[in-house]
DNA sequence: ATGACTCCCAGTGGGAGA
């Protein structure tokens, strides 16, 4: 089973590059963030036309999460972080029924950039996360095959930033969020693309500007997160620079990995 | 060449993203 997260920063421009990317790399899950799209306005059946079932939660101009799935749909769908109340469309969760084993978990979020530390936009981020981790401990009783992944906007290491002594301490890589990200990983969740060996300097987000994706100056902060029962079924984990290189591209770049179910 | 973006909603500019 191939899972996908992707950051289209808007599924009205890039609807093309997502049904051109699906049906080359043929995931069976895939969660988008920044669709920036109402939900009367999501494209539900131009994707049905192209196999997906989908579960969609949008607003206008900003933010906006959708799970499509490949072959069966998905069920028990809820949107944003249940009891935190969030004026954004940020988080689509559904689960995958079982083909055989158990139901797999599958939770979309597209987490607050948080601007600068110091900010309402940050403190903000700061709450998500808190709600957000205390939301996924509670899905992580009900759920042992989970998965939640999307754009995180944490770059959780050194190496997962191009020039570290230039973005310390910026967002994305404050302690703060650092420590958030390491929090989400002591639920008993684990980073797929660190269980294997990878090229270094392979990022999932460059600025467009300053001809970043040329100079490969990005961070890596969109992140598949598989919990314990999973992780020893993931059998790949990689970012597809590919779509970036496209006419009109995302800034972010697709995550996908591999999973034995 | 030491520069250099793209989206949306607005409306011929401004905010936000990361």
């Amino acid at each position: 089973m191939k899972l996908a997260t992707w950051n289209v920063n808007s599924l009205a421009v890039r609807l093309p590059h997502l049904l051109a990317w699906l049906a080359e790399q043929q995931p069976d899950v895939i969660v988008l963030q920044e669709t920036k799209l109402t939900d009367d306005k999501f494209p539900a059946a131009e994707l049905q036309a192209a196999g997906w079932h989908a579960h969609w939660f949008g607003q206008r101009t900003y933010n906006g999460v959708a799970l499509l799935s490949r072959g069966a749909a998905c069920v028990d769908a809820t949107r944003n972080i249940p009891g935190f109340d969030d004026e954004q469309a940020r988080v689509i969760a559904a689960t995958l029924p079982a083909s055989g084993g158990a139901d797999l978990r599958i939770i979309g979020a597209y987490f607050p950039n948080g601007q600068a530390p110091g900010t309402d936009k940050f403190a903000y981020k700061m709450r998500w996360l808190d709600a957000l981790r205390a939301w996924v401990a509670d899905e992580l009783t009900r759920h042992p095959r989970l998965v939640l992944m999307g754009d995180f906007n944490i770059a959780p290491e050194d190496r997962d930033v191009h020039d570290p002594a230039a973005w310390a301490g910026q967002i994305h890589c404050t302690p703060e969020e650092r420590a958030h990200f390491q929090a989400l990983v002591q639920l008993g969740l684990h980073d797929a693309f660190r269980l294997f060996e990878q090229p270094p300097k392979l990022w999932s987000w460059w600025d467009y500007r300053n001809l970043a994706f040329r100079k490969n100056q990005g961070l890596r902060i969109d992140h598949i997160l598989v919990s314990d029962a999973l992780k020893p079924l993931v059998t790949a984990c990689s970012i597809d620079k590919a779509p970036r290189k496209a006419e009109r591209p995302s800034d972010h770049a697709p995550v996908w990995a591999e999973i034995a179910l």
